[in-house]
RNA sequence: GCGGGAGUAGCUCAGUUGGUAGAGCGUCAGCCUUCCAAGCUGAAUGUCGCCGGUUCGAACCCGGUCUCCCGCUCCA
């Protein structure tokens, strides 16, 4: 364990060092839990997007793409339920240390008086046998009333401090009926306070005319409320679905584990839109097909697991999660889920705009079940860095630190080399790299050794180094030298750009 | 948010009972070098996370605050 905590210090330092990834706003301190994508870090970061684009758009005739705007109109998150789940009256007990939704702990409280009205009424039902009425009873025992009052009392006081927002009355609820901590069986409570997990912020610049709007917390909705337009644009049929790569944003109440918990995060998700009935199926085929897509990066089968929802969130009836063995465990990286028709039904509701699907084969219209596929593109960042990143013994007691990533995803195919400065060397590798530079990106470097920038490429990934040396210029004859093997050959200078394209070129991971 | 640990150069870290800040690596300039770092010369870089207090004097002691890592919780 501690090792593992060791090498994932090591990642956070290695992403710093060689300018993957820094903490946002550093000079003030950071802002908790943002960062920010430096040189490398967004070569690498893009150049994941264009695998699952790829996979995803490319190569499925019926998937389309989509970029919606981070700002949606507000009904969107009341239809999506957002508003309502993720918008907690959170209370912390000093003694345990443990933290509740204050509205649970009421209603928990609610619960146990309504057993012992159950109790009284059973206590009755078994001394008057068949002649008890229970209608009568509730109406006439004089405990039962009373435990009914405090009932509605304590109802309606609740009802009242959540139309006000006011969680000081809230709170004196709670010390007014004594609740205690389940686990301390302390009243040792601090105050309630309101966690909204949604970013809000304001549309219009005067104070009078704006209205509160949301940063989106998932992109799913922008796919949702686009459905049919893109639907009948694009002519697909179902089965058919929409991709897209985007910011969501997530006031977590704690944020943390570098990159995997961000307040600001990217997504890549695709909505794939089924007949209902069929979306079982689809579920299934979709968990195969994203799996097989992880593991096709060469990142260590043994690496990946699914893990299946216990308990399914409000508008699923099937979810898993692909997880991933990140320095600190086996922890979520991509879900999927069987959403039903939770989200284009209640956005029908809300919008009162039909968002159906006529069928041709069955002459019938209906709201279309989905299947979801969501990953965090920070999360699968990390993943690739964390399982890449090596440090190798070589002979002669040297070790060397290399970044072992698929070469599609270097931030930079090659670096060119003149093994020395002099002799013209130099500019023969520079008439090189600007002949290649067209084709990929590539970085040019002249300072030290020629062995110590071999290790600063490994370092950064470079999967392929071309050196010039003073036979190059006779023979117009390069040495390609190899991140993983290290080992050499020797290649005309007009065949560099097909050796390198044969190892970088991202179909040899699509197939 | 609570509990535990931490914050000194780009990175990893020293820094004695409080006396005015160092190393290794890296970076930069130059030299030397004909293929796998750590050869030579020189240089730059720190309000010791931030604010306040105690003290003649604080990197060190005290208080507050910010940030990071671990546990609880949730999710992408």
């Amino acid at each position: 364990m501690s090792t593992n905590q060791e090498n994932f210090k090591k990642i956070i330092s290695h992403a710093k060092e060689y300018g993957f990834i820094f903490q946002s706003s550093e000079i003030y301190d950071g802002l908790s839990a943002v960062y920010d994508y430096a040189q490398n870090g967004v070569e690498l970061k893009n150049n994941i997007k264009k695998y699952w684009w790829a996979s995803m758009v490319q190569m499925n005739d019926n998937i389309v793409g989509l970029d919606s705007s981070i700002l949606m109109h507000p009904t969107t998150w009341k239809a999506s339920g957002h508003v309502d789940a993720f918008n907690d009256p959170l209370i912390d007990n000093k003694d345990s240390k443990l933290r509740y939704r204050a509205d649970v702990l009421i209603e928990d409280y609610i619960a146990k008086i309504e057993s012992k009205i159950n109790k009284e009424i059973n206590k009755a039902k078994k001394r008057y046998g068949d002649a008890f009425d229970e209608y009568e009873f509730r109406k006439t025992n004089v405990r039962v009333l009373d435990n009914q009052k405090k009932i509605d009392d304590t109802i309606s006081v609740m009802k009242k401090c959540f139309d006000d927002d006011d969680l000081v009355s809230l709170k004196k609820l709670i010390d007014d009926l004594g609740i205690v901590d389940p686990v301390s069986g302390s009243k040792n409570w601090t105050d309630i306070k309101q966690f909204n997990l949604m970013f809000s912020t304001s549309i219009g610049a005067s104070s009078e005319s704006s209205s509160e709007i949301f940063l989106r917390p998932e992109t799913a909705q922008g796919i949702f409320v686009n459905f049919l337009n893109v639907q009948k644009s694009s002519r697909k049929k179902i089965p058919f679905g929409i991709a897209q790569i985007g910011k969501a944003f997530r006031n977590e109440i704690i944020a943390r584990q570098f990159i995997f918990r961000m307040r600001e995060f990217e997504q890549m998700e695709m909505q794939f839109f089924v007949k209902p009935g069929t979306q079982s199926k689809w579920y299934e085929s979709w968990k195969d097909n994203r799996m097989k897509w992880h593991k096709a990066l060469g990142l260590g089968d043994e690496n990946y697991r699914f893990h299946d929802h216990d308990k399914l969130a409000h508008y699923a009836d099937a979810a898993c999660d692909i997880e991933f063995n990140f320095p600190f465990g086996f922890k979520e990286l991509e879900g999927i889920h069987s959403r039903t028709d939770f989200d284009l039904t209640k956005h029908e509701e809300y919008s009162g705009k039909k968002l159906r699907y006529f069928d041709p084969e069955i002459n019938e219209s209906y709201v279309p079940y989905v299947v979801e596929t969501s990953i965090g593109l920070d999360r699968m960042f990390l993943a690739v860095l964390a399982s890449s990143l090596k440090e190798e013994e070589l002979k002669d007691n040297n070790t060397r630190i290399v970044l072992k990533i698929p070469g599609f995803l270097a931030p930079y195919k090659l670096a060119i080399l003149p093994l020395v400065k002099k002799d013209g060397l130099s500019e023969y590798a520079k008439k090189i790299y600007d002949e290649l530079k067209v084709h990929f990106n590539i970085t040019y470097d002249e300072k030290d050794a020629v062995g110590r920038r071999y290790r600063r490429q490994d370092a950064i990934g470079t999967p392929v180094c071309l050196t010039v040396d003073h036979d190059s210029i006779k023979d117009d004859s390069v040495t390609l030298r190899f991140r993983d093997s290290m080992d050499q050959i020797r290649v005309k200078v007009s065949d560099v750009k097909i050796e390198i394209d044969s190892r970088i070129n991202i179909s040899n991971w699509l197939a």
